[in-house]
DNA sequence: GGACGGTGAAACTTCAGGTTGCCTC
DNA sequence: GAAGTTTCACCGTCC
């Protein structure tokens, strides 16, 4: 199309005009942005500028709310932005808020988005228009164009196929300057070309490791054609330095006992075997052979911690940040001791990363101390979605850690390690655990119970069916309890008061 | 005169993302 | 590189 397409400048705000016409021709937008702090005032800044809203978003805003057990500054911002049907949308927000914004997005409820890129691939989340308003992105202290494949996952979006003939991608640009190059680069460019990511030293030694084990290659000769028929050779062609980083990575895993070399075969040991079935970098393992040696039955559950996360798969780690530094510094300085993994020196590249590694394990640690997502949020500035990604991430790396402990035969730890991955599911302390078995009852509710003195699924069948209901707020769940625990309760009426419990023994 | 509050400019700080992977007190 | 946040100087008002 070639006609020009006139937007009302009401505001000084480009993005704010267009997401308002679009709103006007009774269509939705998704935009882009760089930033979560951005996704998140953008649509703020929108959701001002309307006035109307309905019960349906008011149910909307209300819901969203809920998904946590205490609502953080995030969950506000966002039901205050819901009321109006604008959304913002990124990593941080908690998976239920996620399904909650795409769905009503879906239905029409909520009619502009404003959100990282993580709406831009595999979600199928189509709009009218797709508004891209940043190109550049922050990538290790430098500031970089955006890859044109990106801008082209962006501007797919536009066009919804069973509503709309077409869709509009509009791409935003800050000056008249920027307007040609932009066009230039995104709108006439070409996609870049698509790289082998086998060169990559973690990738390599993961699936050598791999193919040693399952037995798809075993000589050198083996390897060395398998690898030649991958896409990386084919981009590279230069099979001497393929072959040079191959030896790398194979007298790698050999010094780290995960394969031996005997009768010209490669042959991966029973360690190397089930690190492959893990999925775990051979490297992260190997920090946990060494590290989970040193340890003993007295380890804290920090140090476990501490010791997954400081690994590639956590990353991207929690930031320390500038004003931080020197809190941060004086609580590693008090747990420090119990540390499986040895420091690096302050002046070590290494060292920052360590340091990152430690926040990470002492918000997980506070979290297994059954601080909340408003409370993480305040001191850790993490949302409840990277909350809940960090916390699988971990629990992977422990029950990684538990077999290599096994097959090590630190039996002494491995209770410790079974303990915490519990704790760090649910994010309760360990007396909370015998609660946790039950159905409907996660870290708040068990702690209601506890509180109340109902410790151990014995208190429990001995509890009083009314003072139950009164605890966890539910006749129905207090009912669903009791069944759980072996106590088959009647009703005289299903709408009856909580007098009407009459208990049967069984 | 001093406490307080509002304002705005300058200084400072920070910055996207589930590829997957396990099923266990 | 730029948006968002914090800091700080400045000014007016009130008691």
């Amino acid at each position: 199309m070639n006609s020009v397409l006139k937007i009302e400048k009401k505001y000084a705000d480009s993005i704010t005009n267009l997401a308002l016409d679009t709103l006007k021709n009774n269509k939705q937008a998704l935009i882009f942005v760089n930033t979560k702090r951005s996704a998140e005032k953008c649509a703020e800044e929108i959701s001002k500028k309307l006035k109307q809203s309905n019960k349906e978003l008011t149910d909307l805003s209300t819901q969203s709310l809920k998904a946590v057990s205490k609502p953080t500054r995030q969950c506000k911002r966002l039901g205050i932005c819901l009321e109006k049907g604008i959304a913002f949308h990124h990593a941080s927000l908690h998976a239920k808020q996620k399904d909650l914004i795409e769905s009503n997005f879906r239905k029409g409820t909520v009619k502009i988005i404003c959100c990282t890129p993580t709406l831009a691939a595999g979600l199928d989340l189509p709009a009218f228009r797709a508004i891209i308003r940043d190109v550049k992105r922050y990538t290790n202290r430098d500031m970089v164009n955006i890859p044109v494949l990106e801008y082209l996952q962006m501007s797919g979006r536009a066009g919804r196929p069973n509503y709309d003939t077409y869709g509009e991608a509009i791409l935003v640009s800050s000056s008249d300057g920027q307007k040609d190059e932009l066009f230039e680069k995104y709108v006439h460019g070409e996609p870049e070309e698509i790289y082998s990511k086998l060169a990559v030293e973690p990738v390599l030694r993961t699936y050598l490791l791999s193919l040693i084990s399952t037995k798809v290659i075993n000589t050198n000769d083996q390897i060395i054609n398998f690898f030649s028929k991958t896409f990386w050779a084919f981009q590279y062609k230069d099979m001497n330095q393929l072959k040079i980083t191959i030896n790398k990575m194979l007298k790698l895993l050999e010094s780290w006992e995960f394969i031996q070399f005997t009768d010209n075969k490669f042959r991966a040991t029973v360690l190397g075997k089930r690190i492959t079935e893990l999925y775990i970098d051979p490297l992260t393992a190997n920090q946990f052979v060494i590290n989970l040696e040193k340890a003993s039955n007295q380890i804290k559950p920090i140090a476990l911690l501490q010791l997954v996360c400081n690994t590639l798969e956590m990353r991207p780690l929690l930031r320390v940040k500038l004003k931080e530094y020197d809190d941060f510094q004086e609580e590693m300085s008090r747990y420090e001791q119990y540390f499986l993994t040895d420091e690096p020196s302050m002046f070590d590249p290494d060292y920052d990363e360590y340091f990152n590694s430690f926040k990470t394990s002492l918000m997980l640690n506070e979290w297994i101390n059954e601080k909340d997502d408003d409370y993480l949020m305040n001191q850790y500035d993490i949302g409840p979605g990277i909350t809940r990604m960090k916390i699988e991430t971990a629990n992977w790396l422990l029950y990684a850690a538990y077999e290599i402990a096994r097959i090590q035969q630190k039996q002494d730890i491995l209770k410790e390690i079974i303990k915490l991955k519990y704790r760090l599911r649910y994010g309760v302390k360990e007396e909370l655990l015998p609660l946790l078995k039950l159905k409907q009852v996660g870290r708040v509710r068990a702690r209601k119970l506890f509180r109340a003195n109902l410790k151990k699924l014995s208190d429990l069948k001995k509890a009083k069916p009314e003072l139950l209901a009164q605890i966890i707020g539910s006749k129905k769940l207090a009912l669903d309890i009791l069944d759980q625990v072996g106590v088959k309760i009647e009703t005289n009426n299903n709408k009856g008061q909580l007098s009407d419990f009459s208990q049967r023994k069984v």
